[in-house]
DNA sequence: CACTTTAGAGAACGAACGTTCTCACTGTCA
DNA sequence: TGACAGTGAGAACGTTCGTTCTCTAAAGTG
């Protein structure tokens, strides 16, 4: 019945600690210190699991991708009907875009921020992009609609997030999920 | 024949200085002595025109506003069919697309960095999109359709900017068209 | 010509930050 | 027990950055 974290452990509670400051304030407006004290751990744990900064960013990044991916893909697999499911990804928005801290993608933000500066930063959020992209086009396929559909369905969810996060309002899922239906419907499924 | 700068001059060029740099690198990594560089003045006019970064800041956003205002208007402007003004903001993201220094959209750049820090940015971010929101909500009023029409049409701007900024291709654009193409039509307008 | 004002060039300052180092302490194993 | 590896706490280091200050020379003014 140890206290001692376990490594995998350590290095996820730092994760999650950075990711919430990151998310909140902005990449660049939190120290290592911040980190350390959020996560509660000694600098030196911080920089044996995390040789730098930037490596941190990615591993944050990391952690997104994957709730992401987890929250859509739950919120899709929950309908039955391919067709419905197309517009669940808007309901899992609307979700999202109600938390106290909602502030935007996490992926769009890092790039307008750092995408310039650091280019694994710009490859692992245009991999995100891309991978949500490809997950859209096969729901698309899946309910029989056709190629076009998937990037247009897809550009109502980015620009869903940075209206939701600029407005400080939940309409904007409201709205995409309301154009994602008329062009559903447009194509014929 | 003074070679010797009004200060309406002078405050001009810096903006323009410092707007490029910030756009290309991200605000935070913009340092005052590079914008003092990038301008050809002297750090002490530097700030005689701006008591500090921040309003340096403010300033170039007012920039943007002015430049994507004239541009989506001129573009709109000199299309005489109602309908087929609406469809004209996306010709003019296309042309944007298009520049060689295309790296999304400075507002959205803007809040994901700093909207968190600094009140004043998420402020002006948000009376930017307020005021493109308004003008498209005109464009679908003259046109005679739905007032549903004008937040769609919006996010679908948005999220081009952010789509064609992070995967680095003009096709977004396109996309973002014929959805607009699909969403018009479906208004019956 | 003196005297004041202005402005350029850039050094300097103070804070913040990413990263490394020191030191004391703890547990381990021979 | 005693040498030693590992770790926490945080001081320290080197750099960057926003901002201010100094010094100097030029320009305006009586």
């Amino acid at each position: 019945m140890s206290e001692i974290s376990t490594p995998a452990d350590r290095r996820q509670r730092i994760v999650d600690a950075a990711d919430e400051l990151f998310y909140t304030r902005g990449i660049g407006q939190v120290g290592m210190d911040a980190v350390r004290d959020a996560a509660g751990i000694s600098l030196r744990a911080l920089y044996t699991e995390f040789p730098s900064k930037d490596d941190l960013i990615v591993a944050v990044l990391g952690k997104r991708h994957t709730m992401w991916t987890n929250g859509v893909t739950a919120k899709v697999d929950a309908i039955a009907e391919p067709r419905q499911k197309l517009l669940a990804v808007y309901d899992y928005l609307a979700d999202w875009f109600g938390d106290a801290d909602f502030r935007g993608c996490g992926f769009i933000n890092a790039f307008g921020e750092l995408g310039a500066a650091n280019a694994q930063v710009a490859e692992t959020v245009r991999a995100h992009k891309a991978d949500f992209q490809r997950y859209v086009d096969s729901l698309v396929k899946d309910a029989g609609g056709p190629a076009s559909l998937g990037p247009q369905l897809a550009i109502l969810a980015e620009g869903a997030q940075t209206t939701a996060a600029i407005a400080g309002t939940t309409d904007a899922a409201r709205h995409a999920r309301a154009a994602a239906e008329s062009l559903v419907a447009a194509a014929g499924i």
